[in-house]
DNA sequence: AACAAGACCTGCATGC
DNA sequence: TGCATGCAGGTCTTGT
């Protein structure tokens, strides 16, 4: 679901609706996610003040009061709505929270493959879930000369490697296609040969589709809306993905954009641009 | 230790 | 129309 651009715009859209409001109704709707949800999560949401939301790869992190924070992965199908009071529950709302101006913020995730998570503030280098995450690929230092290291002795293809968020923190299928696109670079190439001007070009590549991309709003596919409920529109520019069969754009070769399996999922790529 | 495959869920498009 | 199949933005667990 949604990757690095599609967790950065429902951060953005839901900071403007919650940060500094208090929460006045907390309702779980069900007990767990992909796992139970923690301990005392709707005591500790109920009356708790909304401070600044955060991101970490595909995680959002929301402060609550002075000492909590509240961790959310929206995994495959989810999304958070921020809306007004009208409006009955939605087939897989699970969580619904109430604020002080009025504000229905409705977590709906029909595969579940989500997670909410409660911690400490400072807990956050040492939670098992956000701990060994790569470095945040839009912050400095994001650069060749990283990702040359960290692919080293990788025998696996760049495209698995760049899904492992030890690597890098946020990409996703979508992404991954699209940035090895860019830079011109196969996805079935061995991890540990991305090196020197090809681990560079990779990691601007990577920069670039991702800022791109938060710029317009993320990409809608089947469950994404931002937290308006908007669409992005970001898919409308992918180069490959989704495009099996299609023209490669930057190139007149004969067979197109050609779609294969690695570890799973599928891989869109042009097989002449990228080598 | 590193890597691939399987598992977890629901919904939707497609084809018979 | 119903039913089976395959696919979907992720990642944790299990097996080799």
């Amino acid at each position: 679901m949604p990757e690095l651009p599609e967790v950065e715009t429902v951060r953005r859209g839901l900071a403007r609706r919650m940060s500094g409001r208090r929460i006045v109704q907390a309702e779980l709707r069900r007990p767990d996610l992909r796992r139970p949800f923690p301990p005392m999560l709707a005591e500790r949401l109920d009356g708790a003040l909304i401070g600044a939301l955060a991101r970490r790869g595909k995680y959002i992190l929301i402060e609550l009061d002075e000492t909590g924070l509240l961790l959310l992965h929206l995994g495959m199908s989810g999304r958070i709505i921020a809306g007004d009071a009208n409006g009955a529950h939605a087939k897989h709302d699970h969580v619904v929270l109430t604020l002080d101006d009025g504000t229905v913020v409705r977590l709906n995730d029909a595969r579940r493959f989500g997670i909410l998570d409660y911690l400490r503030r400072g807990e956050e280098a040492t939670h098992p879930l956000l701990a060994g995450m790569g470095p945040e690929p839009l912050e400095p230092g994001f650069d060749g000369a990283y990702l040359s290291r960290a692919l080293a002795r990788k025998m696996t293809p760049i495209k698995s490697a760049l899904l492992d968020q030890r690597i890098v923190a946020g990409l996703g299928n979508i992404y991954v296609c699209e940035a090895l696109y860019r830079a011109g670079i196969s996805p079935r190439r061995l991890a540990a040969t991305v090196t020197g001007a090809r681990a560079a070009r990779l990691a601007s590549a990577i920069r670039d589709v991702l800022t791109e991309a938060i710029e317009a709003g993320g990409s809608s596919l089947r469950d994404y809306v931002q937290a308006n409920g908007e669409l992005g529109y970001f898919q409308h520019r992918w180069a490959v993905y989704g495009h099996e069969g299609e023209p490669c754009p930057g190139c007149t070769c004969a067979e197109g954009v050609r779609r294969i399996t690695q570890a799973g999922r599928s891989t869109f790529f042009c097989a002449k641009k990228q080598r």
